[in-house]
DNA sequence: TCAAGTATACTACCATGGTAGTATAAAAAG
DNA sequence: CTTTTTATACTACCATGGTAGTATACTTGA
């Protein structure tokens, strides 16, 4: 259980140039971008969202305090603070006087999360058609450009959050951006689970293509065609659990 | 939006118009159990929390770590979490530095909110209707029997509170129990908007008669009927932009 | 009278030490 | 060898002191 990748994502946040034993408060604060107060809760918090997320912390890994708090040079406070953050987020799970662990990915959470999913995108898609401005399509394109390029460096990750990207896009332009979030925090589960799986299981440009239909189907106002696209495209999703727990047991929990 | 901007619309209204006094959370914190396993943090925010709920504590109230944390008779590290916990539900706003003011109540996230669950709670009762086991019709009936004990006594807090668990039971007859969660954390505001208009805004004869419909309607697994019934009972919170900021200037934020 | 500068009293933020509870392994008892 | 007891090394939890940043009342200067 090594933090060698969350120390090198903290060398990417802060331009890749800090020697990691020179890392400081002083030094966080003084590379803040302006008008973004990065406090240590904040800094550290996102780092190990991230780190969770991207799955560089694997489900069931200990997150001590004293080890989080000496990894990132701050206090053991303003990490305990984040763990309560991470906690309410479904992403660690703190034993009291015990310890504290990266959660399990829970397949129930997965089905649900899909289903909710597939019910208010088909929704909001249906607001939307038609709704877009000129400005909302143009970044939907770039957005779609994008993952071309993506697709074609076989940047899976990074075509992820594209991916996500694009449908957040489309929430926002019909005012339904805390719905997003809320969907979201819902398959955060479910995101984990694709960055497992990113280069083998998935059909990059069979999503791809949908994305490029239901642009156009929004561009054309064509409501009904943008939802169906919509439900096959969520559908696409498919999590065999058995499969799953057979390839890696420890990362999953099915309750 | 600045928190320069923000805190100038607290400013008015807080020296305006709220009496200071009223801040008192005395009362509460003697519910404590000496004995109780509940970590101070927990208890805290449980209590806080409800008290942000019930308006007890108004919109836009300052709650400095050093205040609340005599009151609760605890140190500040846990009130900190407490506050991290609170504002990632959105009850509080943290300015660094400046202070934590109990969130306004936002009347978009109030559209948002009943937007999405319209969406989803009629996706879920008709997955229910049928599936209900007898267990699950008892606890609803259950529930209802309270709810009229309730209306003939007036006492609308308990109402709502038993209104919220009709709702959440079916859920979780469902498997969609962190669905719930998700549409009531989005609904948190409007739970504070019904609490705020409690007695003189609603027409609880009707929406225990629409209760009382829904059931039956899920006992004789009528799905289309269920759905209808909700669509209306869940639109019956008619939210009256302009009347709530004439009557509670200081309590709402539109943006 | 009024604007600009200063002093003071706040705020949330962070560091650190101590504590009760828990897991683990060694030692003792059976 | 097995079970029980004890010792030790952890853990998250909480209390407290100090700090930088902010707002406000006060003083100063025109």
């Amino acid at each position: 259980m090594t933090f060698r990748k969350v120390l090198d994502i903290i060398k990417v946040y802060y331009h890749g140039s800090i020697d990691r034993e020179a890392i400081t408060i002083q030094d966080l604060t003084a590379r803040r971008v302006p008008g973004s107060r990065a406090s240590a809760r904040e800094f550290v918090y996102s780092t190990l969202r991230q780190s969770i997320l991207h799955l560089d912390l694997k489900p069931g890994t200990k997150m001590s305090e004293q080890e989080i708090s000496e990894q990132f040079k701050v206090s053991r406070t303003p990490v305990r603070e984040v763990f309560v953050h991470l906690n309410q987020d479904g992403l660690v799970e703190i034993y009291p006087q015990r310890g504290t662990y990266v959660s399990l990915i829970n397949l129930r959470a997965l089905e649900e999360g899909r289903w909710v999913r597939e019910i208010v995108e088909k929704a909001v898609i249906e607001e939307a058609a038609g709704r877009l401005t000129e400005e909302d399509l143009h970044k939907l394109e770039s957005n779609l450009a994008a993952q071309e390029v993506c697709y074609r460096n076989k940047n899976y990750l990074e075509m992820l959050g594209l991916d996500d990207e694009f449908h957040g896009t489309i929430f926002r332009a019909c005012g339904k951006e805390r719905t997003y979030e809320m969907v979201k925090q819902l398959n955060i589960d479910l995101y984990r689970l694709r960055v497992l799986r990113l280069s083998h299981d998935f059909r990059w440009d069979q999503i791809l293509n949908q994305h490029r239909q239901i642009l156009q189907a929004l561009r054309e106002g064509k409501g009904e065609e943008a939802k169906r696209i919509m439900g096959e495209h969520l559908r696409m999703v498919i999590v065999e659990k058995d499969q799953l727990l057979a390839d890696y047991p420890e990362y999953f929990v099915d309750l």
